[in-house]
DNA sequence: ATGACGGTGTGGCACCGA
């Protein structure tokens, strides 16, 4: 079966392109972010015709995630348990598979503008109780993912500039202990599991002809739980979307678990 | 670097993203 995370930036203006992009990818599941958009504006028509079961968890401008689904999608979780949070950032459910239930946390991480600002700060305390969440979750559900935007250039090879971009927003100290931190609790990045091409990113700005020219960060992953390890079959990002007219600044990553 | 580009909501721009 096959997984996706796309952060597709509104998608009152990607709707077309989401459905192109699944026409193309009949993943079982994607999981989008930064939909922009409130529940009650939320196409479930065009999705559902599309052949997807949906659980969203819409905001007005900002945030916004959703999970689609194949088969139906149960035990849907909003946000972090116990984190007060104003903005939609998280939406979790189980699927059902042949091999059993799928537990899938969708997330669209802080993005804390600049290291000191207020807005990393809550960055920080975000990561805290996310972490200190999914150590629980994985003990209740080990077969796990969390796939989304995580805001963070894990190592200086997922980032075009790491010199120069050294300390500042996705690439400092303290996220990157956040991201390790993931990893400790028993989570896998899916990309690095495989021989991947030399400097292959998952976000190029929209400006100075940023995709063009590659400087990207990679900072959309899909991690999974120690039981999913090992059926995990393949990991690539699709740079495809990106090229399109109008383009989300992200491209989907595509993971593959064996049936 | 006051910048770029693009989406949103508003209102003739400001704010935010990454």
């Amino acid at each position: 079966m096959k997984l996706a995370t796309w952060n597709i930036n509104s998608l009152t203006v990607r709707l077309p392109q989401v459905l192109d992009w699944l026409a193309a990818n009949p993943v079982d599941a994607l999981c989008l972010q930064e939909l922009k958009l409130s529940d009650d504006k939320f196409p479930r028509d065009a999705l559902q015709q599309a052949g997807y079961h949906c659980a969203v968890f819409g905001q007005k401008t900002y945030n916004g995630v959703a999970i689609l689904s194949r088969t139906p999608l149960r035990e849907v979780v909003t946000n972090i348990p116990g984190f007060a949070d104003e903005q939609s950032r998280v939406i979790a459910a189980t699927l059902d598979t042949p091999r059993g239930p799928l537990r899938l946390v969708n997330g669209y991480f802080v993005n804390g503008q600049e290291p000191g600002s207020e807005k990393f700060a809550y960055k920080m305390r975000w990561l805290q109780a996310l972490q200190d969440w999914l150590r629980g979750e994985l003990a209740v559900h080990p077969e796990l993912v969390v796939l989304g935007d995580f805001n963070v250039a894990a190592e200086d090879r997922d980032s075009w500039d790491p010199e120069g971009l050294r300390d500042t927003i996705h690439h400092t100290v303290q996220e990157r202990e956040h991201f390790r931190a993931l990893l400790q609790l028993g989570l896998h990045d899916s990309y690095r599991m495989f021989e991947q091409p030399e400097k292959t990113y998952s976000w190029w700005d929209y400006r100075e002809f940023a995709f063009r020219r590659n400087r990207g960060l990679r900072i959309d992953y899909v991690l999974v739980s120690e039981a999913l390890k090992a059926r995990v079959t393949a990991c690539t990002i699709d740079k495809a979307p990106r090229k399109n007219e109008r383009p989300s600044d992200h491209a989907p990553v595509v993971v593959e678990l064996a049936d």
